[in-house]
DNA sequence: GTGAAAGCGCTAACAT
DNA sequence: ATGTTAGCGCTTTCAC
């Protein structure tokens, strides 16, 4: 690689100092009107760019943010991506991506001080489940903002809905259409399951605020939240006894799963059953039927969490952990109200 | 922050010079087991991690490749993102992701030699369409790998499946199912919209083949190729005084949405209208009825073009752009074959 | 307002 | 096999 063009470079050419230069270019106050064209000019002529690598190094920092999801092609995780990229670029920083599988290890090593610590400033992490152990081996310098999950912890912010709320929400709505066997799909009742367990409280709660009580054995567990794991689900649901004629998937694509199923056994939804998913992403608005859903506002997740992360890095005294909830709302489209009008 | 252990602390715990320490650290030759592991003991007893920020000043690279895309949140993209990050990270290489919203001038900004150029040593480029300012503009000395389109231009590399074969062949398939009137959706009768010609060159060719002509007024272009387009423009081919019986979309995307007003408006897929599409997502495994697809082999894709990447920044003396077929093949599902057994 | 110079923490050419 | 040292290109404290 030829040799770059370097501050010096500029500095030597416009006749000034390489400080003066530098200040120029980062657009510092004390330079004068004729020396700032001066060095524009040169600059100009040279075709300099700064080296982004050793102004990183000279300030410690990288203006780079990682983002940590479980599943890059997971439609919610990518749709909220791309307004976390907006928000971030917005404010002049860089979004390193990076998926986990949904490895706790490889989840673990992201958030504890690794080797590639300085890669980034600061970290937005929305865990598949919050590990323990990794919050314990967490670096506690590392500014982070965590989605979804919620925690005791107060090291770090978190930002989510109001998982408990939307989810009385969503099942609310099916007792309101008369369902008498509601299902839900997408329980975890296992430590790293806190998000599933909010949704299923939830469930319970519209439940009892009726006086009624859910049948346990319509409440299905599943390992993630995708559409096999959906479709899986609901062939289950569909060979018991008695089956459901309403089921609440905790996400969307849980939800085309077990619409999959259901049509694919010649039932109709939802005459047959009703679904109501949880996420909205496109997809759902686009299924035969459209999926209702409960519809969080990603735009405003991003935000909220990009400007509490760069505000969290600039601050020298870390800020307290803050929980902070984004709205969301009840979407319904056909899997729960049928067919309406004939769409353009 | 507080001090961070360097390289220098550990030499003198050690009682080596720093030049030793860097030595152990990564992995060179010329070091005797005793000091290795004298070095290695005052590591671990210091927690010392390496400064990525000021190895790679030193080095002049980065170790991370970017990957440019149009839409994050495009299945397409984002299954084919999974597979490249899992390729880059087992060569040791971080990933870099960014959306440029399909705005050529982002486009362009990413691959002429801007200040970002240093962040990443080269660049996997799937551009929307493929800009002639965008390729005049560029840095000739940035590794490059661009997907999807095809070019003559010599100084980077390509890597893609044979899309006019492709094409052929799904249109073969809808022809050999004894369709007469068959639509094409998602024609770019325009400079960037080469793909999108290379798909309608193979829809032709097959008609050809059989010494059939395709209807003009059944190849319908969009602007993009998302499920709103694949919509409207079905939702076009249906107004006609002879509407298809067969379509052939240029994204599983397109056959969704299409699939979603053939359906809405009281039809069946495939009985009144087959519907294919292309890319292979996952949607199109689990939608209703399921979609018959071209599915590119992504896996391949992705390593292909990683593999090329490195080796083009890894060389002296930059290689000459190569063209690179990955395979491809034809999945035959519900929307053209009709529902089968029911599924679990 | 501008200059001189000391780092930032690492790598690698050169010397031993 | 190991030590010495000069950069990498920028920022920034301190003088003037």
């Amino acid at each position: 690689m030829r040799r770059e063009v370097t501050l010096r470079d500029v500095a030597e050419l416009a006749g000034v100092s390489s400080r003066t230069v530098s200040n120029v270019v980062n657009g510092y106050a004390n330079v004068t009107e004729r020396t700032r064209e001066r060095v524009q000019r040169a600059v100009d002529e040279l075709g300099y760019r700064p080296n982004v690598l050793a102004r990183n190094l000279a300030q410690g920092r990288s203006g780079q943010i990682a983002v940590v999801v479980p599943y890059l092609d997971t439609p919610y995780f990518s749709e909220l991506l791309q307004s976390v990229i907006r928000a971030a670029r917005a404010r002049g920083y860089n979004v390193l991506i990076d998926q986990t599988d949904g490895d706790p290890e490889h989840e673990r090593a992201f958030i504890a001080h690794g080797s590639r610590r300085l890669l980034f400033d600061g970290v937005i992490f929305s865990p598949l489940g919050l590990d323990q152990q990794a919050l314990a081996d967490r670096d506690p310098a590392l500014p982070l903002v965590v989605l979804g999950e919620r925690t005791s912890d107060g090291g770090f912010d978190h930002v989510g809905i109001d998982d408990v709320t939307a989810s009385r929400q969503a099942t609310d709505h099916l007792l309101d259409l008369g369902r008498q066997r509601i299902a839900a799909i997408g329980d975890q009742p296992y430590a790293t399951g806190e998000a599933a367990q909010r949704r299923t409280r939830g469930f319970r709660l519209a439940h009892q605020a009726r006086g009624l009580v859910p049948r346990e054995d319509l409440i299905i567990s599943t390992p993630r939240f995708n559409r096999p794991d959906g479709a899986q689900a609901m062939a289950h649901l569909l060979d018991l006894a008695e089956p459901p004629d309403a089921v609440f998937c905790y996400s969307d694509l849980v939800a085309l799963g077990a619409i999959r199923t259901i049509v694919s056994r010649g039932l109709r939804v939802p005459e047959d059953v009703a679904v109501i998913g949880y996420d909205d992403i496109e997809d759902g608005a686009y299924s035969n039927p459209t999926v209702t859903t409960i519809s969080p506002d990603k735009e405003m997740i991003a935000t909220t969490a990009v400007d509490r992360l760069l505000l969290r890095i600039a601050s020298d005294t870390p800020p307290p952990g803050l929980e902070m909830r984004a709205p969301h709302k009840l979407i319904i489209r056909e899997s729960t109200a049928g067919r309406t009008t004939a769409t353009a």
